[in-house]
DNA sequence: CGGCTGCTACGGCCACGGCCGTAGCGTCGC
DNA sequence: GCGACGCTACGGCCGTGGCCGTAGCAGCCG
């Protein structure tokens, strides 16, 4: 049964700044130890353990535990939207528009959200796409033509949701925090992150959620996608 | 700037009870009163004047005064999604299925979810647009068919975001918390929600989040539509 | 103009909950 | 088996914040 209580519980959990941090550092779709997420929310252990108890209790994260470590991962592709939905709201500034996202270049350029890229990287990924007649964007929903369904699977990009038998694919258009326009979430956007990863363009870099994007990645994102990034890096 | 402080801090904003009960109330897109706002949510006047001044300043609720009412709604639909993320996530039972949903049999039938039409018609709506053929519903996207949206033209259901030069309109699916099924929100739900007000198939009760199904609605969704609700009610 | 209503500002009370101390349990390595 | 390590359980301290008391201000009404 969906109380008023129980929005306000979930709500409450992500409210306090240690375990916003612990679910912000696992925004990046891996898997933590409870001392790695201590140490991001800047936390005792003691006090981490509790916390990672009651997210858990409530089905925030999941954990397996291996050896003696435990591994706290998200709850679901549902806690990733959720907390997505809750920054969206967070930095959208109440009075007026003032710089927004974060500083850190890296973080701007390429950060992962779960399961596909976002920033510059997934806006420009999105607008390539489009411009290339591979993708339609609308507000709600974005469709893959039939010659951008046959590009991507070219390039090792499949997606298994067809709407209609095969012959028209849809994607997720998300509204990105920091760009503030859209790019592609969903299955799309979790298999370009793939390939992406796969292909050695871009990789995970360790204790952030921010993507690097290889030299190689540049010019094919460039070649292919018609996407410049700007500096390298 | 995005930081996990600001993360927190809206989520802290919701995570109050009072607050939380406040916001969930303005879940149907109309505007309350402080007066109505704090007998929804239990508390004094002076208390709900003090959320509400928090909630208005995170930019949760806008605030439009009239005479010496002061009417507040939720800020935006970015706040009406981020609190559907957020009982998305409330309602999933961590470790068994428990019943969900409201036990209210009218807050089952037909909940208004911000601007839309959630719960049993809501779903019922999705499946029998579906099967005559109207949409084709994919789990990240829907699509409005050609014979689909001359059909709700003629209904005088238009939506005016079409991806492609007019021809095919998406529509965004949204799993419902209550009956664990997509529903049809975005502009085809908002579309079909005021269609349904318009022609007096649904009207909104007082104090509440369900929508009352007239006679004429019961026939009308089971005639057109295909969609029955069960007891009339 | 005076009484009434809707709302907000301030102050004090109180409790919930975050924090880390120490202690205890299970796991890995030697 | 012994020590080290990762993690969890419990207890006490303390600050933040919700709550309503009273008081004050703006807008309708007779």
């Amino acid at each position: 049964m969906v109380t008023t209580s129980s929005l306000a519980a979930v709500a409450a959990l992500v409210g306090d700044p240690a375990r916003a941090a612990m679910l912000q550092a696992l925004m990046d779709g891996r898997a933590l130890t409870a001392g790695e997420l201590a140490a991001a929310a800047g936390v005792a252990p003691q006090t981490a353990s509790g916390h990672l108890g009651r997210l858990a209790e409530a089905g925030l994260v999941a954990v397996t535990r291996q050896g003696r470590h435990r591994y706290h991962r998200l709850g679901g592709e549902r806690v990733a939207r959720m907390l997505e939905g809750l920054m969206l709201v967070a930095s959208a500034p109440a009075p007026v528009s003032q710089r927004t996202g974060p500083r850190d270049e890296a973080l701007r350029l390429a950060p992962t959200c779960y399961d596909h890229i976002a920033g510059r990287l997934g806006v420009g990924l999105a607008d390539a796409l489009a411009a290339r007649g591979w993708v339609v964007m609308g507000e709600e929903a974005g469709l893959v033509t039939p010659e951008g369904g046959a590009a991507l699977a070219g390039l090792g990009i499949v997606v298994d949701d067809p709407v209609r038998g095969g012959r028209v694919q849809a994607c997720r258009p998300r509204l990105d925090w920091s760009e503030r326009r859209p790019h592609l979430a969903g299955r799309l956007g979790a298999a370009l992150c793939r390939q992406g990863l796969d292909q050695g363009w871009v990789r995970r870099r360790e204790g952030s959620r921010a993507l690097a994007v290889s030299p190689e990645g540049h010019r094919a994102y460039r070649e292919i996608f018609g996407v410049s990034l700007g500096v390298a890096g």
